[in-house]
DNA sequence: TCATATTTTCAGTAATTACTGAAAATATGA
DNA sequence: TCATATTTTCAGTAATTACTGAAAATATGA
């Protein structure tokens, strides 16, 4: 294969990696230009420009900037600068047991928090209520709660421990 | 307070309930309305039909019919016959063990699998090209395909077992 | 088999979310 | 300070997803 055609196929990989990184980022829940961004940083070798990734994915100005800023808040990418260049340059997070636990945090963040606060508060309120029905609701409100309370405290956990120390345990208990 | 008073305070916080994990649905990336559904047969004493359904939340039978639907493919409802009657009843799996079990299996089918077919297929086309980026790309993907293999079978292996057995264990692990 | 109750489907529309493109704001170096 | 590079914001629009309402399909009992 001669070089150009080597390189043809790199970048076809890469795009066909990204194209899907995309799709799948929908059934996430989070927006195909994010994921979509995420996933060019992933596998470019070098940190990029927000005009690199415009060009790249072929997206606006605005949506670059906001996805980056997203991605950034998140976690998941970071800036880094050169010196002598006024740009911004963007690069991804790629120790895979520091995604893992940026993403536990964030979903922990998003979904069980809120879940685990209504749930309080609703139990709370039934709480006060007097009647067999208003004590049965009271009980199934206090259960799941404290049910989401404890997957809480395991995210909390799983997403605070170190790769080496946890994984291996767990993969043996569940043996 | 009166028995009527009673009465309404009760539904007051049943609806409180229902819109509010509505509202929590749409972060996780389910829509309003099945997560709705979902509160409400949650805290109703007794399976509801499709035409209670509709009242409760005040929508069309489009609506409740398709997430109804939905909601009994995850397994999250089920559908409960009446001697004499020959509509369908709908309630809900109480259990919160074993919903959080149909949750991990929905997930793992919705998240990490998909995740898993792509990584494994663009790391198999970038391991037969030649180069060094095109080397650092093929590591870069097998690594996260084999972490995503290890999430996916953790994933498995808690949404199989027992609650009892499982969940100490964890925790004395994390403690 | 037929009349009726019940569930399902689906075309059209409403509601929501994502994106563009341009203007405003900010940062940098001279 | 000013000119220029760069980033951020945002009103308007496009794209996507959810919902309605009515019609079609199916199931039930007589």
């Amino acid at each position: 294969m001669s070089k150009d055609a080597s390189a043809r196929k790199l970048a076809e990989t890469r795009d066909l990696f990204i194209t899907q990184w995309g799709a799948l980022g929908t059934q996430w829940g989070i927006n195909r230009t994010m994921a979509m961004i995420h996933a060019l940083l992933l596998v470019s070798p070098e940190p990029l420009t927000t005009d690199e990734v415009m060009e790249r994915l072929a997206i606006s100005r605005g949506n670059a900037n906001t996805n980056l800023r997203d991605l950034t808040g998140w976690g998941l990418i970071r800036v880094v600068m050169r010196k002598g260049d006024r740009r911004d340059f963007y690069e991804a997070e790629k120790d895979v047991w520091r995604m893992f636990c940026i993403i536990a945090r964030e979903r922990k963040r998003r979904e069980t928090e809120p879940a685990l606060a209504i749930l309080r508060q609703c139990a709370e309120t039934s709480g006060d209520l007097a009647g067999a029905e208003a004590k049965e609701l009271h009980a199934r409100l206090t259960e799941l709660g404290e049910f989401v309370a404890l997957a809480n405290s395991v995210m909390d956990k799983v997403a605070a421990a170190e790769r080496s120390f946890i994984v291996p345990k767990i993969l043996k208990l569940l043996g």
